[in-house]
DNA sequence: CCCCTGGGTCTTGTTTTAAGACTGATGAGT
DNA sequence: ACTCATCAGTCTTAAAACAAGACCCAGGGG
């Protein structure tokens, strides 16, 4: 299988991955929700080559994740910003980052906290079931066919 | 900077994505949790290159993501199983699907459903606060510097 | 006029990937 | 014994992606 016929096949995880799947994307996906919006910013921060910076930009505003908003005129120029469809992917990203933090943090603990604001503490996401609310274990999941 | 230079990131998303930023893991990560655990059975289910299977398998066992386990002598085969770590990422993989269900699915609904068999119904992941136990919207979230 | 900034494009050489043929150990059928 | 099949890989070749960095273009400032 090539990489450009995953967008096409069912599976919503390969979907998913056809957007965000690449060697870069959640990178740059990770310094969006650090509130980076530049072409030179992510550039800089993550030391990726230009040629694909460019690409991934483009490939994300085209999939609805990022869009370009122009914030001078003459010479016009845009940033990038997360849509909604691209705060929805949050939860993936900290899914990643807390796995890291799990099994890859020294004893120092993790390099990055996230304080829940409304509740003013610090925490890892937990993954909940949207029926009961409580925690999901995966030996407790059942996969089976839908539409 | 090259790939084999996240790894040695101090961010966990980076060293996350060290291990399962390719193009390939998570599609070889879904097929494990779908109790896929051989060598042929990833292959002919992925359509992925031999020589490719054949490196993200000894990767995953050499991260601790995947164990390598005798299943017969003569001639010696093995397959590959789950470890703690490697169900540690189903929230991550969860959340990926449910990301694209919820951008992708068409009228039909999405290819899959997960059922939470100790509460009987199809749910959703949600990303929840470990702390207080509610839901999280990410623009409640504050990163701040941890150890 | 010259240099600076921001956001790219182009070129070149290296690495990765796709596709599929081939290998090696062993068991099953005749 | 001979042939075929299974499983888990390895090898080869050509195409695609990537890294690094030079270069380009539209203004603005001195």
């Amino acid at each position: 299988m090539r990489w450009d016929e995953l967008s096409s096949e069912k599976c919503s995880l390969a979907r998913a991955l056809a957007v965000v799947g690449d060697r870069w994307t959640l990178l740059i996906l990770r310094e969006a929700f650090l509130r980076v919006r530049r072409f030179e910013d992510f550039q800089a921060r993550l030391g990726i080559a230009r040629r694909v910076l460019t690409e991934r930009l483009a490939g994300l505003v085209a999939d609805g994740v990022l869009r370009k908003v122009a914030y001078q005129e003459r010479p016009t120029r845009y940033e990038y910003r997360l849509t909604d469809k691209g705060l929805d992917l949050y939860p993936v990203v900290l899914a990643l980052v807390h796995w890291g933090d799990a099994h890859y943090a020294g004893p120092e603990g993790p390099p990055v906290l996230h304080r829940h604001k409304s509740c003013g503490h610090d925490f890892r996401s937990v993954l909940s079931c949207s029926a009961c609310g409580g925690a999901v274990d995966p030996r407790d999941v059942e996969p089976h066919p839908g539409g």
